[in-house]
DNA sequence: CTCCTCCATAAGCAGGAACTTATAGGTCGA
DNA sequence: TCGACCTATAAGTTCCTGCTTATGGAGGAG
């Protein structure tokens, strides 16, 4: 259930703003405010716009939030982001499904083992739109 | 020169129809006719709807193709496919810049390096959307 | 040369995505 | 309680994206 389809995940990445956004967490988490100035500060957007931003970015699994106050913390979801990346590295060898795990296992190791003990979820494999003509 | 704009490959990746696309192609070249009768198996599109994703495809870097007498061969690029990978575990991982070719060893090793030595490309770094306002 | 196949581009239209302003809901300090 | 943040939602508009039909050009088969 707090599965990410990444579906959604793509479409919420196809944007540019999302992009910048997720480029902004990457440094660690922020408050929804920093994320509007920071962005503020490239062009020109309103306050709501980033915050349907984060919104879309939210419901696609790709970043978390974190209530403090009367403030609210973003941060990256790597379970969405991992399913992502998956999905592409399915894409250029069917067998990369294995690789994952080591893949996983390399990045582990390259970053000290920080964090957490085993991200790695097993994704929805390669499949799966709907597509709705007309 | 030859260089993939992560950008517009996330902007590609976004449409579910051109990431069908590129699963078809995950299981091979296959000519612009297949591709349209396979997408056409699942939903009603017509082939000018279809050469216009896979062009966008083409300009995003995704995918190559090969013209052999009438026909045109389309196939994954694993380059652009790579760059867009390397952007989203730049964004869990600084580091991971690092481990991006161990990455690749891996999934060499896994395949029995059936192909290219070396695909690895350096792609862009995370940065640089521009943001065009009104 | 003529026809047929394969594919791309042109033009036009419709639905949706992203932006805006306006406003409401919480949380904190005075 | 009142007022000042901080953030989300509502409502409305605009523009872009993806779709369609129509057409053109290039490559074999006869």
């Amino acid at each position: 259930m707090t599965r990410a389809p990444v579906t959604g995940a793509f479409e919420a990445l196809g944007d540019p703003v999302r992009r910048h956004v997720l480029e902004l967490l990457a440094a660690g988490e922020r408050p929804a405010g920093e994320i509007v100035a920071a962005l503020q500060a490239r062009a020109p957007i309103s306050q709501p716009g980033v915050s349907q931003h984060l919104r879309v970015l939210r419901d696609a699994g790709l970043v978390t939030v974190r209530a403090e106050g009367s403030r609210r913390f973003y941060a990256l979801d790597p379970d969405g982001l991992d399913a992502a990346r998956a999905w592409l590295s399915g894409l250029v060898d069917p067998l990369a499904q294995f690789a994952q795990p080591l893949d996983a296992l390399a990045t582990e190791v390259a970053r000290g083992r920080r964090t957490r003990p085993t991200t790695t979820g097993q994704p929805d494999r390669p499949a799966a739109d709907g597509r709705r003509p007309a």
